[in-house]
DNA sequence: AATGAATGAGCGTTCATTCAT
DNA sequence: CATGAATGAACGCTCATTCAT
């Protein structure tokens, strides 16, 4: 139980390192290999393919990311005060695992279709969260009863990442936990 | 006079309706000279690689989409209409050349760097339109005075890319117009 | 009667310096239409193909060689003097036409055999005259009554083409006037 | 220790032989690997690339050549005896390895001027150690003091080259050994 | 499980030559 | 004769994947 995933981490982390660089088809499956100290081979007893590896990054990291976020809000009663914490968190995580803020910015509009389809498909607890503190804000009156809450997620959503992507883009030159004191306020206006 | 224009016109266009439907890596230089009608190597009297015509997709359909935009806004005084206007516009623009959203929704984000600043560098008029109209909102009265122009067009841009991306996702299956007409009072609230 | 031998020596020229600066492989067509200052089609009203080019080059140009060569011997009895004259005759022309030395040295070992057969063959006048005057010189007592005159001529063409070939190959950094002086005597002394 | 060694030789071979045949330019990556009864790509495990094989070979039959050369003198005092040998064993490998000769013959003036560089870096060691015999032979007072050492190299050389080139150019129709009993005498005459 | 040599389909690009104007 | 846009066959090289060891 120990060596087994010791390799299949190593090997995640080096491809979210190598297509965080490269993006995935700059991505060389032998890179991920030297990166992770083994032969090109045994990667393919531990994913399928190199899309495999990929829509495997999503399925973790998001699944990870969503875990996290959720135990981030988890004594928070206010609504308000959620979405504020999640947009921080969110901020946070970027700021902090760069390569991964790559693929996850970049990689999600796959040009191929099938493989953009199984890599959004992970994203939908990512959602379904945001959503719901919406829909609690919605509740207990912080937000317009009449809020779309499909719509004011992809306000969120689609900002937040505009926002890394323009960060990533321009090289990371500023400190996004500011970017969300200002960010906050808007959002909640706007759901007002 | 009219036979170079042609042959410049449909290759772009048959690379647009090809990097839309498979993505840039996907889509074969022999893909788009047969859908264009020509030789493989004439797209190379025309373009100087497979790079260059995806730059310069960005770089004439971004320049005819802000003109185009410019004049919609033309005869308007109001920023709040402005703002309505360039927003249904947008949509409309995505709806109508489903092939051309594809490609400007996906390839913005390209994973080779160097590509991604060369086609970033389109949006620029883009993003400064957009800037002008939350600006002057500002100045005649109707927007916040303190607030921030870039993270302004930031949320702007960000939920447009966001909204047409999930409507591209799911197969285009509802008209964009009416999401505009319940996004912008949100948008308006937002800047206040 | 005169343009279009103004033409022909024209894209002859250009071909003679381009394909002496990059060799017949790297020289493009286009290359040499562009230098010559006519269209790509052109080219082919004077000439078949690009092989052609080069086998002109070879049979034009060896042919004024020969005949120069031959002029400057005219007046000259003796067959040493005669070869004397010959080898200075050759680096002279070697020195003052580099791109023509380059062409000559270089592409007379034309990989592709059918091609070498063909350019190989112009090379023959220029071998009978050093022969002749071989044979000159051994009926007239100066050169050893035994000595093979088609060894002889190998010696003779093989040194000056090695010499010539170290010196571009060094940059054409010296003299080959100078090394005729010391180059000569020891012909005679080999041929005795 | 048996495999890989394997290969490579027999690519090396290959390109020997088809290099040999057809020229540089006229060998197809593909036919040395269907002479060698290998896959395209497995060139490239032991080649950087297409240039890297004739370098190589070079490199590898130059080195060969050189020590076999050498081992050829090593009994010998007499430098003229010691010259006898040296161009009868250039006669013989030539006659033994024709496709080795055609490759040695024609690619040395490589138009490429870079690969010319790269591959007449490999005859150096051939130049070192004709020109130490002759140098030997200046020391021992079988050849005059004053005769230039390089000079002589270049005409040992370029009669070498051009006899064997005429002979390749006529079919290898005689036998080359005969030429080196006639030849020699007229060097030791033409160095004395 | 691990290795890494071998595979070979696949692609962007070049360029000699043609031919309608 | 002159033009130069158009052609399309041809090739070096890459790299995800396999499989014998």
């Amino acid at each position: 139980m120990e060596n087994k995933p010791n390799k299949f981490d190593k090997i995640l982390n080096s491809a979210i390192k190598i297509i965080g660089q490269k993006g995935f088809h700059g991505a060389k499956v032998k890179d991920i290999a030297n990166d992770a100290g083994v032969a090109d081979g045994t990667i393919y007893n531990y994913f399928n393919n190199k899309e495999d590896i990929l829509i495997t990054i999503f399925k973790v990291k998001l699944e990870e990311y969503v875990n996290m976020a959720k135990e981030e809000i988890i004594g928070i009663d206010n609504p308000e005060e959620k979405l504020r914490t999640l947009v921080k968190y969110h901020f946070k995580v970027m700021t902090e695992t760069p390569y991964l803020a790559n693929v996850l910015q970049i990689e999600l509009r796959q040009p191929m279709k099938e493989l953009r389809v199984k890599v959004r498909k992970h994203l939908k607890n990512y959602f379904k969260l945001i959503e719901k503190v919406i829909e609690e804000g919605k509740e207990k009156g912080f937000f317009n009863k009449e809020l779309d809450v499909y719509l004011a997620r992809e306000i969120y959503f689609g900002t937040l990442d505009e926002i890394v992507s323009t960060w990533i883009f321009k090289g990371g030159q500023w400190n996004l936990l500011e970017t969300s004191d200002k960010l906050v306020p808007i959002f909640l206006k706007a759901f007002k």
